[in-house]
DNA sequence: TTCATGGCAATTGTCGACAATCGAATGATG
DNA sequence: CATCATTCGATTGTCGACAATTGCCATGAA
């Protein structure tokens, strides 16, 4: 019908209920609604120009994937995480990223490894310039990990990650983007984690994996602890 | 305190959908409806006496927490795990429940600990009898990682596992449950695992129960490879 | 026999309307 | 003036009916 919205690469989309789900996810990822924000289903189906059936099937799956909280009889918002509820998130994902790398240093493929390899260099050649590392920060990182996961070989992991928990670790990354020198040692780690998986080195792997995670989970918690106390000059 | 049976008897059901789909998980968990069987709306919504509705939301959390497979314009099913992926959820299992481990150690209270120690002393109890064994495997098992999970106070992980996982695990457990001497070594790892956390040891912690669920792994690997040789003994 | 094809029944997707419930504004009362 | 009960509006939950798509099965030809 109307397919002026820019639709890229659209996954399946045999469905109202489908399309207008992807629709939604991007929108919250993409800031257009922004966390903690109340959205009624009424607003969103004249809005969307469907009826409140698939609007309420959409609406399921985002909250199935965490984007949004519903309760009953009272309405559903975009998610906010708290720094707490960030942070966690952080750990949830140093266990299964770390697992991730070691599986993948056993079961990827020398294809899979290439394509590893060409995501880091096309990172070098963009974090040579200036604007690159916005772009580095925050797509291209989710990039690599992607990969990783993907090189895994283990449904349950992909699926748990790529599917659930990646929407929401976009929606915070240009909030609490890296910062300082964080993404040039970022990308020192990657080439660090590569080379173990291209080694077969799976207890390497899983152990860088799990300390560069960490790491960015505590220039996270950092940045926060400056943005805190900054608010609490200005404040004053 | 409650009894040991994992009954979350708080299903806080305050709509249609929601009652259903705890009465359909249950369904699905007890064996009422096999794996890999096929369900159709018109015929759950007449025997449960409601409206397509409600059914739809209940089988859109079903397929959130992975107990069904839906494809559009197709139908749904009861998930049926091929070994490979029940082997998959356990690599899983083990990167979360270790991170759970060590959380736990560091940050569990007394009380929660006394808790789990009564849930040590009861499956004790349990493991004296002949029968006992059956529910150790079944149920009592679940009980100890469940508490784990919990005292590790983050949120994500909880539900990751409580909520969604272990519905998985509590639907092949029956299937591949321990065999030999394993019901045994287990309880000794429970016992050594909730004396690191009462120690405090999160790095032991963490490693004792990376070892306790890669060896539950094995075990159903084990004992699936048993059942394999001798369907291939039958039928020579 | 085997394969393609057309129609048919069943199931899923979608819609609009009605009923149940909640939150807030309003007014009464100490 | 503060507190509480009540009413009202809006939103969510539920239902039945219609349209679209799928899979099956019979029919016929190579």
């Amino acid at each position: 019908m109307n397919s002026a919205a820019p639709e890229h690469a659209t996954p399946e989309v045999r469905t109202l209920a489908e399309r207008v789900f992807h629709q939604l996810q991007d929108a919250i990822v993409r800031g257009e609604l922004m966390p903690g924000s109340k959205i009624t289903e009424p607003g969103l189906s004249k809005s969307y120009g469907i009826s409140r059936g698939p609007l309420r099937e959409a609406m399921r799956r985002l909250e199935a994937h965490r984007l949004i909280e519903r309760v009953p009889h009272v309405g559903a918002r975009v998610v906010k995480l708290s720094m707490e509820e960030l942070l966690e998130l952080f750990d949830v994902r140093e266990a299964l990223e770390s697992m991730a790398a070691r599986l993948a240093a056993e079961h990827m493929t020398p294809d899979e490894i290439a394509g590893l390899r060409e995501v880091l260099a096309v990172h070098e050649r963009q974090s040579d310039l200036q604007s690159g590392e916005a772009y580095y920060q925050r797509e291209g990182d989710l990039d690599f990990h992607y990969r990783i996961v993907q090189g895994s070989h283990n449904r349950m992991l992909v699926t748990l990650l790529c599917d659930d928990l990646y929407y929401l670790v976009r929606l915070y990354r240009t909030q609490f983007s890296a910062s300082g020198t964080r993404p040039q040692r970022a990308f020192v780690e990657h080439h660090r984690i590569v080379d173990a998986i291209e080694a077969g080195d799976a207890e390497l792997a899983e152990l860088l994996m799990r300390r560069h995670v960490s790491a960015s989970r505590a220039n996270v918690a950092d940045r926060y602890a400056a943005i805190l106390e900054q608010q609490a000059e200005a404040s004053t």
